[in-house]
DNA sequence: GTGGTAATACTACCAAGGTAGTTGTTTCGT
DNA sequence: ACGAAACAACTACCTTGGTAGTATTACCAC
């Protein structure tokens, strides 16, 4: 399919996200969620809106005085191309690797392991 | 220790992956090396490696007319630190997620598989 | 020693992410 | 009706990655 190589920073993930969760949302709306976490004046959320919607990555449609905006690529989609690009970039593609050095850099909890596991068991069921 | 926030472009982590595999580096060396993935010319290659040691990431050394280069960060920081910051940055923290993903969007081939149940089963007693 | 070659140094440029101020307009409360 | 608040538009700026041309220097071969 597409997948336009989603080259996206930090800020524009984290506003995906937050459109992802809650669709139709204002600038303000946007504002708020992010404002916990960085602070940030809303003109630069507007001005970061406006910049992705010219990158075809939101469209925006009026209520009232307020612009709603709404993601228009899938949060699959990006996730899937940002993964890959780790996994190639980082472990020449090698998955094995890449999950290893995430197990054994992290601390995993007994039911992330389990979880896990099960991934690993549905996944060779699958392919068998 | 210090892992000061890794943020590395592709062409930075690739050069920096050649001077792990062999350290000693002359910018014609580099240049040989990634000229069949990229074409670049080697004063761009000189440039990075330049721009790389202002920012402390590789050193040099002269050896006759030559400048021979050579990380000063562990591949196994970056890693680390690029690796986490995907979990972090795409799946909230959770490997679970991060790994059921590149599972499902990856062709994962049997010998994978095996080898991630065994880490999985490794991680498990070690947590035990 | 003269010309070619190879290497670094310097400079410049572009795109994109990120950040925010200023300005203009609309609307709402009193 | 008027001032304040809300909001979008426009503009500007900085940083960094990436790319490469030009200038200069050093060295080697003949």
């Amino acid at each position: 399919m597409n997948s336009p190589s989603h080259r996206l920073g930090d800020l524009q993930l984290r506003i995906l996200q937050v459109l992802w969760a809650a669709p139709d949302s204002s600038v303000a709306d946007v504002h708020a969620v992010l404002k916990p976490e960085r602070e940030l004046a809303h003109t630069t959320v507007a001005t970061m809106l406006r910049k992705m919607e010219a990158r075809s990555l939101v469209a925006h449609r009026e209520e009232g005085r307020s612009f709603l905006y709404r993601a228009l690529v899938a949060a699959e989609d990006v996730n899937r191309s940002v993964g890959r690009h780790l996994v190639e970039r980082l472990f020449e593609g090698s998955l094995a690797d890449a999950v290893s050095h995430l197990l054994t850099t992290r601390d995993v909890s007994r039911e992330e392991l389990d979880q896990l596991a099960k991934l690993i068991a549905d996944a060779k069921r699958r392919t068998k």
